[in-house]
DNA sequence: AGGTCATGCTTAGCTGGCTAATAATTAGTT
DNA sequence: AACTAATTATTAGCCAGCTAAGCATGACCT
């Protein structure tokens, strides 16, 4: 029994998204990041205010603890600062520190060339589609 | 400055990707296998002649050592085994073992099944043009 | 006020990707 | 025939996702 088409869609989906982190890794390597550490500031950057992990791991779309530990090696280099909220004791607020804005704007030009790459040859209205397509997905995941 | 659609296709594909995962996992889980190793004993059930690591790394999409891990613990629940290889004395062939067959079958109910879940409502053409787009990216991802 | 439940973060530990380095073997070159 | 290259699998160790369990605190209800 041959992979059907659904079947390679699975596949091919955990393969672009494997070789698309490797790659943008590969290129933030020299700035000693890593996807995971970008995308966390990246996000940060978007906040007017300082989100608290729990908004900022939802923001990411990541779980609670593996946002703890992105942050403490972030906090490790400098780059952001967890804050204890006064109104709430359990919280802490994430900052971004002074030396992280010029990095970020570093990673936004590595990452938006590499997109720039990767899209490179695909049609406007195709990814559309596309991103549609991953939406409703989402949306089913959701149901299960 | 916003997330712009290219922006927001990175993430999604990865949160896709990690979902169905995830949702795949927790199904399985009650045969005592993950979606990892599952996916080996699929892609092993296609080969005519028993694949060797390599041929069975590169049909799976991982790297060697990936699938070494993964062989360990499906030879531990006697699902696969190595053989060794009289005419190339470094390599192995992978063969599975009978009590893999029936897994494999409830494997593929379960997987089709979730598979038909994520995609109802989803236009086939578009599945298509998605599938396009995404072998689009991943030939750009070759050349970097 | 006190007890229970919910929430925010952390810690511990599992999984499965990866690269780099090793060992064994084979292939290729001179 | 003997080096050198390349290839196959393994090991070790990093990274980043997850769940489960814990602790501190806050919210709610009588």
């Amino acid at each position: 029994m041959p992979f059907t088409d659904q079947h390679y869609f699975g596949m091919q989906l955990a393969h672009v998204s494997r070789g698309w982190r490797a790659e943008l890794d590969r290129r933030l390597a020299g700035l000693g990041l890593s996807q995971a550490r970008w995308l966390v500031l990246l996000h940060l950057a978007r906040f007017d205010d300082a989100p608290t992990q729990r908004e900022l791991a939802q923001s990411v779309g990541v779980e609670g603890p593996t946002l703890a530990r992105l942050l403490d090696s972030l906090e490790g280099q400098g780059l952001v600062q967890r804050q204890s909220v006064v109104e709430d004791r359990r919280a802490k607020k994430i900052v971004l520190c002074a030396p992280a804005r010029p990095l970020i704007e570093q990673i936004e030009t590595i990452a938006t060339q590499l997109r720039h790459e990767l899209f490179d040859g695909v049609d406007e209205a195709d990814l559309k589609i596309c991103m549609r397509v991953h939406g409703h997905i989402l949306a089913n995941l959701e149901k299960s």
